[in-house]
DNA sequence: GTGCGTGTTAAACT
DNA sequence: CAGTTTAACACGCA
């Protein structure tokens, strides 16, 4: 299961390659719970200009202009297939893009990955918006008696964050996972935000050095403590297991429980 | 064969 | 009531 940084990179090379193509066809294999036809997409985006792929929060965000965004979820086995036309389609196919000599697939086998048009903000902040500043952290974290992991991985307060990434910032900002929101110092909080924006860049950064044209798939062999057979963070620490938010979740005694 | 792992959603709980 | 937690879903893979 891609995360942010795998869909900041997926969408950096779609739109590297895409950008500027002409979307002469789009099909839905699935119709998907929202009830959106294939007839609808068609009638809002067919003929238009690729502008840019981009991502928010775990979606990427196909802009063909202005009431015409088509935001695709990969939920957790969602894969993107771009080929050249005339090849053969791919397995498990949700939708196709036809987009001039190219033919772009969205593939799920659990088929839970699904498309949305123009769909309405949500409300919550990107995880990697300049919006989320410590200050603005801080303020929604008052008062919450949600445990922080949970509150990080809730798509409805923080847009974007995954159950690896919720690990690895929170070893960063050296915070137990069960703390309670709301207990925990400013100061903490603070750092917290650093180390949500810190992170996830870098392990973007990571991606992009190692495989530079990924488009599907995820790359997460060099988190630091979220990896099931990794024993010892880098500074030394036993990496402990524990279930938090119905989560499997990685995470030392280096990290301060706040309650 | 068995159970794990993950994002979302709806339902349950406090 | 609103915020928070839990269970269910689907199924390839270890």
């Amino acid at each position: 299961m891609p995360e942010l940084p795998d869909l900041q990179v997926f969408s950096r090379n779609l739109t590297k390659t895409l950008k500027g193509k002409t979307l002469e066809r789009i099909g839905l294999d699935i119709t998907p719970k929202s009830g959106l036809s294939e007839k609808e997409l068609s009638k809002t985006l067919s003929g238009k200009k690729l502008h840019a792929v981009a991502r928010v929060g775990k979606q990427l965000c196909f802009d063909f202009g202005n009431d015409a965004q088509l935001f695709m979820h990969l939920m957790l086995h969602g894969k993107l297939v771009l080929q050249d036309k005339e090849n053969e389609r791919p397995k498990n196919v949700i939708a196709s893009l036809e987009l001039s000599d190219k033919a772009l697939y969205l593939t799920d086998f659990q088929k839970a990955a699904h498309l949305t048009l123009n769909p309405p903000p949500s409300g919550a902040v990107d995880a990697l918006s300049d919006d989320l500043t410590p200050k603005w952290l801080v303020e929604k974290l008052r008062g919450s008696r949600a445990k922080i992991k949970s509150l990080l991985m809730d798509q409805k307060v923080i847009a974007g964050i995954g159950n690896a990434y919720a690990d690895e910032i929170l070893w960063e900002a050296r915070i137990a996972p069960e703390s309670i929101a709301g207990k925990i110092p400013e100061n903490a909080v603070k750092g917290l935000a650093k180390a949500i924006h810190h992170v996830l860049t870098d392990a973007e950064k990571q991606i992009l050095k190692g495989h530079p044209d990924l488009i599907a798939g995820e790359v997460r062999d060099f988190l630091q403590v979220h990896q099931a057979h990794k024993e010892k963070s880098p500074t030394g620490s036993k990496i402990l297991h524990a279930t938090v938010g119905g989560r499997k979740t990685y995470y030392t005694d280096e990290q301060e429980l706040y309650h």
